[in-house]
RNA sequence: CCAGAUUGUUGACUAGUCGCUUGUACGAUAGUAUAAGAGGAAAGUCCGGGCAGCAUAGGGAAAGGUAGUUGCUAACGGCAACCAAGGGUAACCUUAGGGAAAGUGCCACAGAGACUAUACCGCCUAAUUUAUUAGGUAAGGGUGAAAAGAGCAGAAGUAAGAAGCUGUAUUUCUUUCUGGUGACAGAUUGAAAUGGUAAACCCUACCUGCUGCAAGGAGAUGAAUUUACCAUUUAUGGUUAGUCCCCGCUAUAUUCAUCAUUAUCCGCUCGAUCUAAAUGGUAACAUUUAGACUAGAUAGAUGACUAGAUAAAACAGAACCCGGCUUAUGGAUAAUCUGGAUAA
């Protein structure tokens, strides 16, 4: 679970999300995202109608191991983003870890919340020379 | 040992890594430490109550609900014990269990005819055209779950028949008695009635004010109208609004715009609470004593991954709180009882 100053607030954030955002789809969700000049931390929420699942056990599962997957790899949203995750199949509660892991980032890196690769390998050298000077 | 009946219990654990929510302590802050963190149904939202607002929640009408008795309870459509009817060899189980003699409606198909009802066949009488007409008739046939009959049976009677009569069953009212708090059970006097349906309208008795935590309270900034409006009078009348309707009651606040505001804080968890023992009661339950504090989130915490024989398990996620009901549920397991078989 990620921290509560990472969640999501409010019906009126979400509708200028959905408004004025920029889209990313996958196979079964999509990311929607933009860039909030207000706030100084990213945002995420992760969106399962009933219409997915009727079960509140399934539909709790799939949130919270797409926060514990994003929240794993915070380290690399650097700037103040909004994020929605929309969820289309119940699939997801069952899928296998590394899989659903490399669809969120794959779909992240597309979307270019997520640094590039080789960037943040340079990133990261540049900090162990600083350290190691 | 086999087949059943009833009442329960549990419904996941250990280790590691990385996290979330709330409380407490320390700290200027960042944070650190520590404690706690979903269910028996949290579900369906079907009943009942607390709590909140509307008058202090009042009267009438309408509408709705309940239906054997006694008790338990804050209350109930719940629970316990009992009564009645039905099922089972039994343990035990099931029951929308008041009234059809207040009135109305309905009873398919078949059949001539099914409650202001009838004569198809047959039977009897008369007439003549000797096979038809007219009249009588419900003993018989046919149809049907039920037939001129409204419980059942019987004899006498007649042209053929009926009304009527006799016996008996049940029910209602009634007389008296016994047992029981009572439903009721067992006897008994007299009179009357007799198809089903009240999960058809209806009648009888009892109960129910409405809305639900998105209740309700506290917003910020700016603007406008003002003691709701109208008339007369300064307290009345009318209008409007609030509680479905009528009566009654109430009327310093109301409206608009903006705020990525459908936000934030309170309500919010110590309560008809939980655990244990004793006492009373057949039981539901009650009382007393001792101890405990046990989720409070808000796009919504209680988790994710790895390892453990890997196949890790059912139904399933608190949202103001309690008491029930109903529905879903893989596996493991306890107690009591019934019937049968075998052995001693």
């Amino acid at each position: 679970m990620i921290t509560r100053s990472n969640r999501f607030h409010g019906h009126g954030s979400l509708r200028y999300l959905y408004t004025r955002g920029k889209t990313v789809r996958a196979n079964q969700l999509t990311v929607r995202y933009i860039i909030n000049s207000r706030r100084e931390t990213w945002r995420l929420a992760v969106v399962v109608s009933k219409k997915v699942h009727k079960s509140a056990i399934v539909r709790n599962r799939i949130r919270r191991r797409l926060y514990e997957i994003v929240r794993n790899n915070q380290n690399r949203i650097s700037k103040p983003y909004d994020i929605a995750l929309i969820i289309f199949s119940p699939l997801l509660a069952e899928l296998e870890q590394q899989k659903l892991e490399s669809i969120i980032i794959s779909s992240f890196e597309k979307a270019e919340i997520f640094d590039n690769p080789k960037d943040k390998k340079t990133e990261n050298y540049v900090k162990i020379e600083e350290k190691e000077a």
